[in-house]
DNA sequence: TGTTAATATGAACATATGATCATATATCAA
DNA sequence: TTGATATATGATCATATGTTCATATTAACA
């Protein structure tokens, strides 16, 4: 077995630290949190998105395409409105969790 | 008891909202899931962490400090040296868990 | 085909963020 | 007290980010 070239302590390698930031991030706008926590919920139209949380359309489009970019978020499409539902059971997970946590304390 | 006014969705209010979207946004950088990560197998001081890091020290206290005024770090001093360690369970279990989930995909 | 409704996109802007430099503060030892 | 070492702080700067406006695209249907 190959010895570590490190002394003692693990390093990230740069894939796994850009994907846990870019994980970490999407979660980190309150905007992205306020989608996320109504897709956790149910599925939605972008404009019901809107609606309900009084976000731009415009707004709301574009966090979702980020959304998408990290596959958290699916969509089907029905007629001209496409419905959006959240797309990463850990992801979410952690959400929930992290909700929890700050409720109580 | 109360009807909710809101037509069956919940909304996280702004306080938790504040907590969990600042609980992600230190997580949400390279350089400080870096430290985190390094934290998280022992506790290291400010240029012992430059050092392993290859980053300035200046760097390593600006993020030391936005880290323990989220309290995700504590430290105790030994002299003129102060040693720092982590100091949040959860967030350091949800790191670890991503980490993982991150590697396994 | 033309119109309407739903969504996506691109440019622009203000603000937030992370890194760096220079310097301040703090502790200890001589 | 002075000097040396470790850490903290404030200012600055370049870049990233979130939001908005205007407009483009898409699909359904008269």
């Amino acid at each position: 077995m190959e010895k570590n070239k490190n002394e003692g302590y693990k390093e990230l390698d740069e894939d796994t630290l850009f994907i846990v930031s870019q994980t970490f991030k999407a979660l980190s706008d309150p905007t992205r949190l306020r989608i996320l926590y109504l897709l956790f919920q149910n599925e939605y139209s972008v404009n019901q998105i809107a609606d309900t949380l009084q976000l731009k359309q415009s707004n709301v489009s574009h966090q979702l395409r980020y959304l998408k970019g990290l596959r958290l978020v699916k969509f089907r499409r029905e007629g001209t409105t496409i419905y959006y539902s959240h797309d990463d059971q850990h992801v979410m997970k952690m959400l929930d969790q992290t909700i929890h946590h700050a409720l109580h304390q």
